[in-house]
DNA sequence: CAATAATTTGACCGATCGGTTAAATATGTA
DNA sequence: TACATATTTAACCGATCGGTCAAATTATTG
């Protein structure tokens, strides 16, 4: 009955929010946008609303992709090892100076209690609730709720570190030890 | 023979540094510093030669007042708890936005290696020697210089937790663990 | 007091910002 | 094939960006 969207929206999506993930948001311009979607601007108005909620859409889309890397089942240790791994080599890479969606956001936004800077906040907590369950997991009861705590304001902190650290210092011993003295409360080294 | 500027440079500096420090460098516009010094804009080009330059100098007063908070002589465990108190205290006030302006500068230039950057980079280290000095100080070589180095990692590493998470997450628990979980590496609480 | 040399002022600059709009274009249905 | 309805395009919007400049002002020295 009418004409359809020529592009693929998931695309577009994916592609706006690696602009973001490189340069935050207020450091990307719907020039970059449209260059880097190849969209004019018009089009992205019209599919997306706003730049606001374009970024709102690759937020979530972040988050979306970070999930699939949650811990949900088999050993917590190994987990735990494969995640600091991929921190530190990501960290180390010199192309990678980009840290992590959710908490550079989080980052930007502070300060203002706005709808980005309320979502960022959200998923920070998931990524909280994550490492929570690892710990969980590979404690097994062994471990207090109050312990358990305490090790997972660690593990945040730890990626954190890392994660942002990384993006102007990419020093690998010091990536490895601030896992690796995080790694130490469940006997593992990176 | 000819007309003195009428105002107080240092004063001046300190009014920028202060908004620079709240809204970061491209947060901060001409118009922020010129509400917030009182000069007009031609007044601050012509004292401080560019938007730049002034961030540059502000930098420097911040890394130098800092410099007045580093460890130079006494008890370096006392040192490290009122380091850590004073990180904790400040992060959970409700006012206080901030983070630390070379730890945000240095995120903020990261990816770039411009002056800005540099210059932010090279003033982090001087919080890395100062931590490695109240270190060595405390084990005083009781500890191999490898052990020193994977303790001022640890330090540097809560200190930047401790500082940009409070921007976005005024918990205080959350904080405290962060300091104690370091502290207990010299066998003490905050 | 007058001459000199600096600062201060505010208008102005081109570029870019996010966003709007109307016309041109293309698609699916009847 | 023609209509209806959507998307796409590019010109355009006012606001703001960092920065410049010439004129007005002011403090100092001879």
């Amino acid at each position: 009955m009418t004409r359809t969207t020529d592009f693929d929206r998931d695309e577009m999506i994916d592609k706006a929010m690696n602009v973001f993930w490189n340069k935050g948001y207020e450091g990307t311009s719907m020039r970059d946008l449209m260059e880097s979607t190849g969209l004019q601007k018009g089009s992205i108005y019209n599919s997306f609303e706003s730049k606001e909620n374009l970024f709102l859409l690759c937020l979530e889309r972040y988050a979306s992709n970070s999930r699939s890397f949650h811990y949900k089942e088999g050993d917590p240790g190994m987990y735990l090892q494969n995640f600091f791994r991929r921190l530190v080599k990501e960290g180390v890479d010199k192309k990678f100076v980009k840290g992590c969606l959710v908490m550079n956001s989080c980052l930007e936004f502070s300060g203002d209690e706005k709808i980005l800077s309320r979502k960022a906040k959200i998923l920070f907590t998931a990524t909280e609730k994550n490492l929570r369950n690892v710990a969980e997991a590979f404690f097994n009861s062994s471990k207090s709720t109050s312990e358990i705590k305490k090790i997972q304001v660690n593990l945040v902190a730890a990626a954190f570190s890392i994660r942002e650290i990384s993006k102007f210092k990419k020093d690998k011993d010091f990536l490895v030890q601030i896992a690796n003295n995080v790694l130490k409360e469940f006997n593992l080294r990176i």
